[in-house]
DNA sequence: TCTCATTTGTCCGTATGTATA
DNA sequence: ATATACATACGGACAAATGAG
């Protein structure tokens, strides 16, 4: 870690605008450069570090990319923070990633067709009641055929049509098939989970009795806009699933 | 008012880089440089396009930030994929971000003290039963007292001493806690969440009789070298608790 | 409202170092 | 060892945005 240098008069072995990124971003952090004040012009530093501009703006650049300044053309560069924001992110390609058995699992239909929102379903939809959405039924399984548990989908009229596209066993999940189909991306996936009883119409999928305890996973996929696209329900039996999270600490 | 002189149609006005990253990244999209190959050097395309150097190399830095091209001095630039890779990214500050209520409670530590460890928690710390880990218990409750959930975490040994600097009811998570004292941060914490009948021991807590329902969060905290930080355990009674997830898409 | 100096953005030219094949 | 190709570093010039007068 510490740089090997010679302990000769010889030169340091980091490039030159390293350096200079390292040295300014000390002094942010010491205080010398407060939150909110500028640092010195390109012009002043090529001057008093006897450097090129072109060096400075490489150093700049990438003190800008860490977050740590703001540049304005014709104001100057702001110090918008001392130290590197310390944040904890996690990254999956698509939704199915949360689950670990995504891969392994196909979805059965048993249902696609528009019907008028209950006041229940209308609320997560955010949408009124009686609005006509397609309305999805089935239930996930392993590749092996073993039940999983309940899925419905509710999605947008505007979206309807998606039906007809849909087969009668998905490995992709249901908002990729919308996305296809309307071009319209997903931006944004709000997700509530909640566990208790299971509703009691559920409970025969699972061969068990009364009403297994289950964890309910309530996702809604929304547009750019910030507009509802589709909504899905499902529940899993809690005795079986665990739903797990590996979230990495990163910069900015 | 002022009429811009010759705002010809001709008259390009994005910049001479960005204009040219537009063109290799659709050259990329289409598949005219495929995934594995080759762009042009730098001093093919400044003669190509009639550029210069720095102008070209502007907009190979663009496409190496966006996770299209991967450069290597003496190699060249090579395409690693077609078009941006597009995925969910959650975004928490500190790990209590999690939970919406996370700025509004207080942990209430009831005991902090070595003890061995049992066959059951030494799995989730990846240690062996019988290692002296610091205990500590205690219960999460809102400002006003309502107790939200018991919380049990272990320390491992070698941040033990910590529970020198715990007072008894902490608005800062654990683990902020042992970065500051021992100055090793957090770099990963995994979660995992599942659901059930509480343990009967807690069942007072919530002034309930029987086992109620709850949520449990089981959370590691992993340093740089994914070795064991500290684990929690929480409990949440299930009908006063949504676990709720926010994720957008981004590129790269 | 307008001018004007300041400051960063864009673009060009050139030279040398260093990792790669 | 040689040629190639990117990395680093210097230089200059003008454009465009900003903010103060």
């Amino acid at each position: 870690m510490a740089p090997r240098d010679t302990p000769g008069p010889g030169k340091p072995k980091a490039p030159l605008y390293q350096r200079i990124e390292t040295l300014l971003r000390e002094a942010i952090a010491e205080g010398r450069y407060p939150v909110g004040g500028l640092l010195p012009t390109e012009a002043e530093l090529c001057e008093t570090l006897r450097v090129s501009r072109h060096t400075v703006r490489e150093a700049l650049r990438r003190l800008k990319d860490a977050g740590l300044v703001e540049r304005r053309q014709g104001a100057g560069t702001v110090v918008i923070a001392r130290t590197p924001e310390r944040v904890f992110v996690q990254t999956v390609r698509d939704i199915s990633g949360l689950f670990q058995f995504a891969a392994d699992t196909v979805l059965h239909l048993r249902s696609a067709q528009l019907s008028p929102l209950s006041e229940e379903d209308a609320e997560p939809c955010g949408a009124a009641a009686g609005e006509r959405w397609l309305r999805c039924e089935g239930e996930r399984r392993t590749r092996d055929g073993r039940p999983i548990g309940p899925v419905t989908a509710l999605v947008a009229p505007r979206f309807a049509a998606v039906a007809a596209a849909l087969p009668e066993t998905l490995t992709a999940p249901i908002y990729s098939y919308v996305e296809k189909r309307f071009g319209v991306p997903v931006a944004e996936v709000v997700q509530e989970i909640s566990a208790g009883p299971m509703p009691a119409a559920f409970a025969p999928l699972f061969g068990k009795k009364g009403r297994p305890v289950g964890m309910r996973f309530v996702r809604r996929y929304l547009d750019a806009a910030g507009e509802v696209m589709l909504v899905s329900f499902n529940w899993h039996l809690a005795e079986r699933f665990t739903y797990l999270t590996r979230l990495k600490r990163g910069e900015a």
